[in-house]
RNA sequence: CGGGACGUAGCGCAGUCCGGUAGCGCACCUGAAUGGGGUUCAGGGGGUCGCGGGUUCGAAUCCCGCCGUCCCGACCA
């Protein structure tokens, strides 16, 4: 039946529609273990085509990467004060190895900044080994009590940037640097616009010093924080005895920074891009960009069809792009499907470009060329098509990201707001608002007590009102900075 | 851990109230026709009804216990 194959309607059910995208477009599909996912082909294909631009961003800011061991002693957990107290409540443990219970249980790392830093302490002498610049490509696991397909799972792949310097300053240029690589690839890659700036006392990672973040916003109008950057000022390089001689001579305990992001972002992509007939993947990130369908109704016109679906393919790859390599073509050969079957499963998937290619196209030296964001067709002739389709997908890219931009603003609200203005918007529809906080952690809880709404970020000066707040959205007194509320994931 | 719902074929579900030996749609296999937006017809394969116990001549259905999943809260990338 054919109701049966439309997707959930995200106005309907946003939850249901992610859900039903994620496991139908064959991204995800989910784990025998409660709470832990697998990463289909599909899915991967989209995180690997991230994987390889961010790291291509981190060697270009001189990162390296390395790799660290997955286990960590409890001890090692316990050194920084916060940082424990942040993860421990959500840590897995082993506590038997080789049939014998262990002295000490390992934890499996929640996050890497203790044994990283354990090994940059015997790394690290004088000034002249910083600043010490590592990633790490890895999984990490967090006992969350509640998870969703990509958003939140026990275990998750995702990068952790850890580096030392020799001062403050240095490592918060880093923390800042790094933040603007981050809005860098989810801008100009994702097609997924962000606000960025400094987390409240309470959001902050646990044993960090600041920690700045990205916040998307998602169809639902709910923020995402897609990747944090940290500066961890000296705090774990003490609790490590992270120490280097100075140019002066004396010794300094050394200055930290990390910053990561993970597959988080895939549903990110799906939140920020999808519609009711399925995922939009951007050029930029598509495994796929274009997908050839041959339409035949013969033997004689399937092979003169696909005989041209490949010569067009062939000419294609041809083309001469500076920055984005070859274009990435699939032709749609099956002989099980008809067309139409065709156009809604590779819709489903996200492929930005169709080219729908049949007797009579070729006949008029022509194809079909149709766009997956805005469904718009249009016939171009095969002499032209080189240009029309990179053309076309640099376009998409650039549209994508500002219709992305234009949702979001027109779900922002600034200027002077009550508080019960502010909870019936929490309330109704959601969205980003910013408003005045006086920086107490009283008035910030008793917020998210009422409305569930939290402070995402106090943004960076870019996105902040053209007119300071005055006043606290809660308690009316001077207002001290702008925060951005929203209810997250 | 609190509140709610559910567990029947690969997926989605009906059947449960009122017990009689399992069905529908999609998917899959075979054949034929079809083919520019989810093809049609015919035939076919596949299920110890979440697990364990009880009641009964007889249990998917009633009773008890357990396990699991999803949703809403508290927690979080």
């Amino acid at each position: 039946m054919a109701d049966d194959k439309k997707l959930t309607t995200r106005e309907a059910d946003f939850s249901a529609w992610y859900n039903e995208v994620v496991l139908r477009a064959e991204l995800a599909d989910y784990s025998p273990v409660r709470g832990c996912m697998v990463i289909r082909p599909d899915g991967y294909g989209i995180w690997e085509r991230m994987q390889r631009a961010l790291d291509d961003m981190f060697k270009a800011t001189g990162h390296r990467n390395a790799y660290f061991p997955l286990f960590i002693p409890q001890s090692f957990l316990a050194k920084e004060a916060e940082h424990v107290e942040g993860f421990a409540p959500e840590t897995a443990v082993v506590t038997h190895g080789g049939g014998k219970e262990l002295e000490e249980p390992l934890v499996v790392r929640p996050t890497s900044e203790t044994i990283i830093y354990a090994m940059f302490a015997k790394w690290v002498q004088s000034y002249r080994d910083l600043p010490l610049l590592i990633n790490q490509w890895a999984n990490v696991v967090r006992w969350e009590m509640r998870t969703r397909l990509f958003l939140r799972t026990l275990e998750f792949l995702w990068q952790e940037g850890h580096t030392a310097h020799a001062t403050h300053d240095e490592a918060q240029e880093e923390a800042r640097k790094m933040l603007g690589v981050y809005r860098t690839f989810m801008e100009g890659w994702m097609a997924m616009p962000v606000i960025t700036g400094l987390k409240s006392e309470s959001e902050k990672f646990a044993g960090a010093l600041r920690t700045y973040s990205c916040e998307a916003m998602m169809q639902d109008n709910k923020a995402l924080q897609a990747g944090t950057s940290h500066n961890l000022g000296q705090n774990f390089a003490k609790a490590f005895e992270l120490k280097f001689q100075t140019e002066a001579g004396g010794t300094d305990f050394a200055w930290n920074t990390s910053w990561g992001v993970s597959t988080r972002l895939v549903g990110g992509l799906v939140m920020t891009h999808g519609d009711d007939k399925g995922l939009r993947v951007p050029p930029m990130l598509a495994p796929t960009e274009v997908v050839i369908v041959p339409i035949w109704r013969k033997d004689e016109e399937r092979s003169r069809v696909l005989e041209a679906a490949h010569r067009i393919r062939a000419s294609l790859l041809e083309v001469q792009r500076s920055d984005r390599g070859s274009l990435r073509i699939h032709i749609d050969a099956r002989d099980s499907m008809k067309p139409g079957a065709k156009y809604y499963e590779w819709e489903l998937r996200g492929v930005p470009v169709r080219m729908e290619l049949g007797p009579r196209d070729i006949d008029a030296n022509q194809a079909v060329v149709v766009r997956r964001d805005t469904g718009v067709k249009k016939i171009v002739s095969l002499d032209a098509l080189g240009g029309e389709i990179t053309t076309l997908l640099e376009q998409m890219q650039d549209e994508m990201l500002a219709a992305a931009r234009e949702r979001r603003e027109a779900h922002s609200m600034r200027g002077p707001i009550t508080y019960d203005a502010f909870r019936q918007v929490m309330e109704g529809a959601g969205g980003f608002v910013y408003a005045g906080w006086c920086g107490r952690a009283g008035c910030e809880s008793q917020i998210k007590e009422d409305t569930k709404a939290t402070i995402r970020v106090m943004p960076d000066e870019e996105f902040r009102s053209p007119e300071a707040p005055v006043a606290c959205l809660m308690c009316g007194q001077p207002a001290t900075a702008e925060a951005m509320w929203a209810k997250a994931y």
